[in-house]
DNA sequence: TGTACATCAGTGAACGCGCGTTCACTGATGTAC
DNA sequence: TGTACATCAGTGAACGCGCGTTCACTGATGTAC
């Protein structure tokens, strides 16, 4: 039963939010294309009238879920709020809605360079954001306010991602979150 | 053809070290359990004869590999010669030979928690050794040498993975390990 | 505007493949006497 | 010390399963007249 072309993209999109989130919680290996396809509502066989390949899902999906976090990133009242919320133990537990940086830096590091690219650009738009809190906020600027930007944005992706790396709960887990999220209020 | 006990543990020695060496290049899902058989120089099916499962090797070969980096952690001169080749192009591009908690971040997060302990247990080791150079280079001391050995850490892991998930040569690539360098030799 | 036909998004069975795991077998090692 | 037997690390074929992908089919949508 063929839908309108309205109806189709659509629901183009409806897989590529689903892979976005899925991606983000199990890993690009951790995901079946009928897990992405049911979680839209599908079965699995029409993905392949939408995509080339699940590869090339993959810089896509990435891209929605930077664009998606950088809509939120903007609705932040400032540098202390986002990182607050960033390495909160709720971002910690629900990947899928979190920093995609963070949760696929390692799956992103052994996929084609097209996925790579996507992720360098979703990168660079936490820097440029974070760049633009620290001049604005007259700590630093300029070249140096880049270059803290880049260290501050290496520590939350590191901290979230460690964090969940080490067991749910523990005291090592808390401690990584509490003690960078004090390094960025003292940015401030 | 059975071979000696003393044998015997020396070849599951080996196919650890090969699964230390593999896991970090490709992820856990990336490596067969032929592939690390071959690897360490044997036929696939003696690997039950060793490991309850493929899993159950994961936590092993984790603690072998921060093992292993911190033998080599121990023969730098200073926190700046670690941090120095930590974060250089060459550890960028040979994971396999590199910080384990840089390469496995995001696939210890989906684990079980006994692999999570053992990665824990990992970074504790990277914490502990940065504390330790912060409190006798007298910059800092007691709780804060410990919160700004947690931020560093966080920060190293984050650019290391970071530099890996964004395409090789790339400027980005380079600014991130070459910052995040910077901010590591303000410390000493 | 109405009709006849082509298009193509979605369906679900089927494919080939690689994976983790099992198993009967081999033969050198370890042990009991 | 020598012999006979039990053990068990390593081998390689085989298993069942889930995966990515393909395909014939359906029927509502879009289009040509």
């Amino acid at each position: 039963m063929k839908i309108s072309r309205e109806q189709a993209k659509e629901n183009r999109r409806r897989v590529v939010g689903a892979a976005s989130r899925l991606f983000r919680q199990r890993g690009f290996d951790g995901v079946a294309v009928s897990d992405l396809m049911t979680a839209a509502g599908f079965t699995h066989g029409g993905f392949y009238n939408h995509f080339r390949s699940k590869g090339a899902l993959a810089a896509e999906a990435l891209e929605d879920a930077f664009a998606e976090m950088a809509r939120e990133r903007e609705r932040a009242k400032d540098l202390t709020a986002f990182v607050s919320k960033y390495l909160s133990e709720t971002s910690r537990n629900a990947p899928d809605k979190s920093c995609p940086a963070a949760a696929l830096v390692g799956d992103a590091a052994r996929q084609p360079n097209e996925t790579k690219i996507a992720f360098a650009q979703g990168v660079e738009g936490m820097i440029a954001y974070v760049e633009r809190w620290l001049a604005k906020e007259g700590a630093v600027s300029g070249d140096a306010a880049r270059e803290r930007a880049v260290q501050l944005v290496s520590m939350i992706v590191g901290a979230l991602a460690l964090s969940r790396a080490t067991p749910k709960g523990s005291s090592l887990a808390q401690e990584i979150l509490a003690s960078t999220r004090k390094a960025c209020l003292r940015e401030t």
